[in-house]
RNA sequence: GCCCGAGUGGCGGAAUGGUAGACGCGAUGGACUCAAAAUCCAUUGUCCCUUAAAGACGUGCCGGUUCGAUCCCGGCCUCGGGCACCA
């Protein structure tokens, strides 16, 4: 019997289905361990190659687990709400809930060939109402629900009602409070709530018609569709996602993600220690009190102008009316800017003068106040103390507008450029000259507390999260307005479902306005839906009780799941979804409705999968094409070819003329009888076609060769590029498992005793694949399956005791050729539930041991000798080397290279 | 501009201070075969050379530490990723 992938596959995929193999249920007598993947957006494509790779390394790690003996939570689902399927809805007007089961399916069907271990029947979708009843439910615990920065955390927002009428909170005083009729009292705690309505500058797409979270925006473009994005003042619900920086910045340190993946998060929530300090500042005969954020409080001495952020709330009292037609052109002009005119625009250096003055609190002068766009209103105070001499902004800004420029570290050159000094000597600084820079930081907030001048303030990038958008496939806000205050619906009538509408066409409002009847006891509902990232936040809560209609996740089993041991995804998600999860898992810890902190112990980046590009060359202005190798003697014309048609760089001729009718009468200009293509790395896309698809690999190969490929192409947290070319080996490689089994007809398994050396390739394999799993480097074990197996044969070893323990080790990576030798091995059971065999340190351990030895008296050397030579031994050859060796007498001997049993070379310098 | 990561044969990549290039692909030669496929065996970093032996060179570049550096340290170059007026 030969190996014969598709039957094996289509068999053992039968037969998982059939038992429920892969179904987990909570067992207080194993060890859990959860192995999650990030949910696929199931785009109209289908899946390529790539997408499949971290799904195959998660699976590899949950059935090593299993068979570790623990209890492996593995499941998997679909991200479904979101633009394309809507964008798609708008072009064709097929319901986006039509297009994405669809699109469900055949993802569905293309995982189900590849032999995953899910357990399917937790599958979610977040588009599903029994699912986004939660995304929902979790809305309105966010709504009823404020930040308590003393205890730091989340509590019922009716404990701030209490607090408010009997202590007040902030400057609220109970009578203020209990004075104040109902419309206050709820814009009073809207100002409070963790999920609120506000007034913020928000990225409005309006080729979308949608406003969009910052990540969603890059480069002042949309991620989804690459419209340009301004800024816009508008009011939308927001997370208080700023309210746990601090909390998600501190326990980035007890999560084992990478290195890098936590410096992202780091730099996206972006902490600064600095100082408030107040400038007062005179307009027009008034005073008006002007609060600045710095880091540098040190150079105070060398301000000599501040500056506003247009969109600060100061600009209107701040103006004078000798310039209020300036500024007012100048507010225009910024307004009119998109985001990315702004951020393509960031050396030009605008400005204007309010009028007014500011008095430096510690120097006393008096220094003029300008309003300018490269001080932004989100950060800090929207104002700034500029310091010309030592920040390269206020440098160039000073520059432009002929503002002084005063340096306060002794010896600074700035007449060509500022001074960015983190160290040096200060001077012209009053009470802080002669100090180092770092003194003279610490001495500054000391003095400016210390006078009441300001005080020490922490600031961080990470804005609240914006979380309407005016869409409709999405989560519909379980919100209706009684008399323009915004009421949540009582959680009996979630799930709140999407109203049906009679064209997804974006008109400028938003599409649920347009729904008949879309209000809640004659209340309107809220027309704005919820974001992507709304669905994805707790869905890994939700897989560990899938089915719960009483609570998102039932305390039992969120006890025994926990949280997520393994997560494996894109590094794409690192300023998204992975800040907004860890944020809603918090919340919902605050709460006491999760018993972990923190969502995702361990994560792994997969590394992306590019595509490899084949190109022919044509001739300019003819239609024969050129081999590769011969493209420099002609003037030709790059173009990307179907690398369907070409094997191992070759054109298939014949396939590229019936490819377009253009190349139908094409002619070549060979090399040794062939047509070779050049090549290059780029991204997988249809437009290039380099797109490999996993079902041709499979229909060609099987699952178990892709598998193995996928895993052996490099290692895992690496982009590579895929090349089907190496794929012949992992498959030699399996033809060469199975021969160990079968040759021909013949079944060739016995059940003699394995020899040393048989149990030594084992055991040595044992070792290796255990260690390489655990650190995630799975292309080493297959090369170490390889060599084991190549051993093997050389030994002609066919013997159970050495083979059954090797179909075990096998199982993780190629699941159904091992599943079929189980059982032909004589099992009844899955090889799912058998038990990672041991090793015996003895056979498993190097050959090799390494000792030190003094060699002709002066050096020391280590050797490298079989490990059954005694260290007498070693002295004993080292010595005879030293009677022998014609480099004793006169050179210096610089290594000694030995390997197990014989001498190899002497080096001399 | 700032912060990460990487640079090794024709190609993907091994090697965490000790025989650089494991394993695989590709290539060349051979066996089996009428032939092909499949399979198996051998060779395969570069230079010198008819070949071999022997030797020299060799992990982006320059320097350092060490008996010994792909690996550790300092400086540069190139590529990839992230952030980008964050005061």
């Amino acid at each position: 019997m030969d190996y014969d992938s598709r039957r094996i596959e289509e068999k053992w995929q039968a037969y998982w289905a059939a038992n429920g193999t892969f179904k987990v249920k909570e067992d207080e007598n194993k060890p859990k361990y959860y192995v999650l993947d990030m949910f696929p957006y199931p785009s109209g494509a289908g899946l390529h190659v790539g997408h499949p790779l971290g799904y195959i390394a998660s699976d590899i790690y949950s059935r090593y687990k299993r068979l570790k003996g623990f209890n492996v939570l593995h499941p998997m689902g679909y991200d479904a709400f979101g633009l394309p399927a809507e964008q798609y809805a708008i072009q064709t007007g097929q319901h986006p809930e039509k297009t994405t089961s669809d699109n469900i399916a055949r993802y569905r069907s293309q995982l189900d060939r590849i032999g995953f271990s899910y357990d399917w029947d937790r599958e979610v979708r977040t588009c599903d109402p029994a699912f986004f009843k939660w995304t929902q439910w979790a809305f309105l615990k966010m709504f009823d629900s404020w930040y308590d920065k003393a205890a730091d955390k989340a509590r019922p927002i009716s404990e701030l009602v209490g607090l408010l009428a009997t202590e007040g909170y902030d400057d609220i005083t109970p009578e203020a409070w209990n004075a104040a009729d109902d419309k206050t009292k709820s814009d009073i705690l809207m100002r409070y709530r963790i999920a609120y309505q506000g007034e913020t500058s928000v990225n409005w797409c309006e080729g979308l018609g949608t406003v969009l979270a910052n990540d969603e925006v890059k480069d002042g473009l949309s991620v989804r569709g690459g419209f340009p994005v301004e800024q816009k003042k508008m009011t939308q619900w927001q997370l208080r996602v700023s309210a746990y920086a601090g909390r998600l910045l501190d326990s980035l340190d007890s999560l084992e993600w990478s290195d890098s993946l936590k410096e992202m998060q780091r730099n996206w929530i972006g902490r600064s220690e600095g100082t408030e300090v107040v400038f007062n500042t005179e307009c027009e005969g008034k005073t008006i009190p002007v609060t600045i954020f710095t880091t540098r409080v040190d150079t105070i001495f060398g301000v000599t102008f501040m500056v506003l952020a247009p969109e600060s709330e100061l600009v209107g009292s701040l103006t004078s009316d000798a310039q209020k037609a300036e500024v007012e052109d100048y507010l225009n002009y910024v307004k009119k800017k998109t985001e990315r005119e702004r951020i393509s625009e960031t050396k030009s250096v605008t400005g204007v003068f309010s009028g007014s003055y500011a008095l430096n609190p510690l120097t006393g002068e008096k220094v003029p106040v300008w309003i300018s766009e490269y001080v932004l209103a989100g950060y800090g105070t929207g104002a700034i103390m500029a310091v010309p001499a030592h920040d390269s902004r206020d440098y160039a800004f000073a520059r432009k507008f002929g503002l002084p420029v005063v340096p306060i570290i002794e010896g600074c050159d700035v007449s060509e450029e500022s001074f960015d000094a983190k160290e040096g000597r200060m001077c012209n600084s009053g009470f802080l000259n002669g100090m180092d820079v770092k003194q003279a930081i610490e001495a500054a907030k000391d003095y400016v507390e210390a006078h009441g001048l300001g005080h020490r303030k922490t600031n961080y990038r990470l804005r609240d999260a914006i979380f309407s958008r005016q869409r409709y496939w999405g989560e519909p806000f379980p919100i209706c307005y009684k008399d323009g205050v915004a009421t949540p619906l009582p959680e009996s009538e979630l799930p709140l479902l999407l109203p049906a509408i009679d064209s997804y066409k974006p008109t400028g409002e938003a599409p649920l306005a347009r729904a008949k009847n879309w209000s809640w006891n004659g209340y309107p509902i809220e027309t704005s839906t919820m974001p992507g990232f709304a669905g994805s936040s707790a869905y890994y809560l939700r897989y560990m009780d899938p089915h719960n209609e009483a609570e998102l996740v039932s305390r039992r089993a969120n006890d025994y799941w926990q949280d997520v041991d393994l997560y494996i995804g894109g590094t794409e998600h690192a300023t998204g979804h992975l800040i907004y999860s860890r944020f809603w898992n918090k919340f919902l810890y605050d709460l006491g409705y999760v018993c972990k902190d923190e969502p995702f112990r361990k994560l792994v980046n997969q590394g992306m999968i590019q595509g490899r590009s084949s190109f022919v060359y044509r001739i300019v202005g003819t239609n024969t094409f050129v081999s590769a190798g011969l493209r420099n003697n002609y003037d030709t014309t790059e173009i990307h070819v179907d690398i369907n048609i070409v094997r191992n760089d070759r054109l298939d001729l014949d396939a590229f003329k019936a490819w377009r009718p253009e190349f139908a009468d094409a002619e070549f200009i060979l090399e040794d009888g062939e047509y070779i293509c050049g090549w290059a790395v780029e991204k997988m896309s249809k437009s290039m076609f380099n797109v490999v698809n996993p079902d041709d690999i499979c229909n060609t190969y099987g699952a178990d060769t892709l598998r193995l490929y996928e895993m052996f192409l490099g290692p895992l947290e690496q982009s590579k590029p895929w090349d089907t070319k190496g794929i012949d080996g992992v498959n030699r490689f399996l033809k060469k498992f199975w021969r160990l089994f079968y040759d021909k007809d013949n079944w060739l398994v016995t059940d003699e005793k394995a020899t040393p050396a048989e149990l030594k390739e084992l055991h040595k394999l044992i070792c290796k694949e255990q260690e390489d799993i655990e650190s995630f480097s799975y292309n080493t074990t297959i090369s170490a399956f390889m060599i084991a197996v190549n051993e093997l044969s050389a030994l002609k070893c066919n013997k159970r005791e050495i083979l059954e323990p090797l179909v075990i080790l096998l199982s993780p990576f190629a699941p159904h050729v091992a599943e079929e030798l189980w059982h032909l091995l004589g099992h009844d059971d899955s090889v799912t539930y058998a038990r990672f065999p041991d090793y015996v340190a003895e056979y498993a351990a190097e050959d090799k041991v390494i000792y030190p030895v003094q060699f002709n008296g002066k050096m020391r050397f280590t050797v490298d000798l079989p490990k059954t030579t005694s260290p007498a031994d070693v002295e004993a050859t080292v010595r005879a080397m030293e009677q022998t060796s014609k480099y004793v007498e006169d050179k210096q001997i610089v290594k000694v290279i030995v390997v197990p049993g014989r001498i190899v070379n002497i080096v001399v310098k």
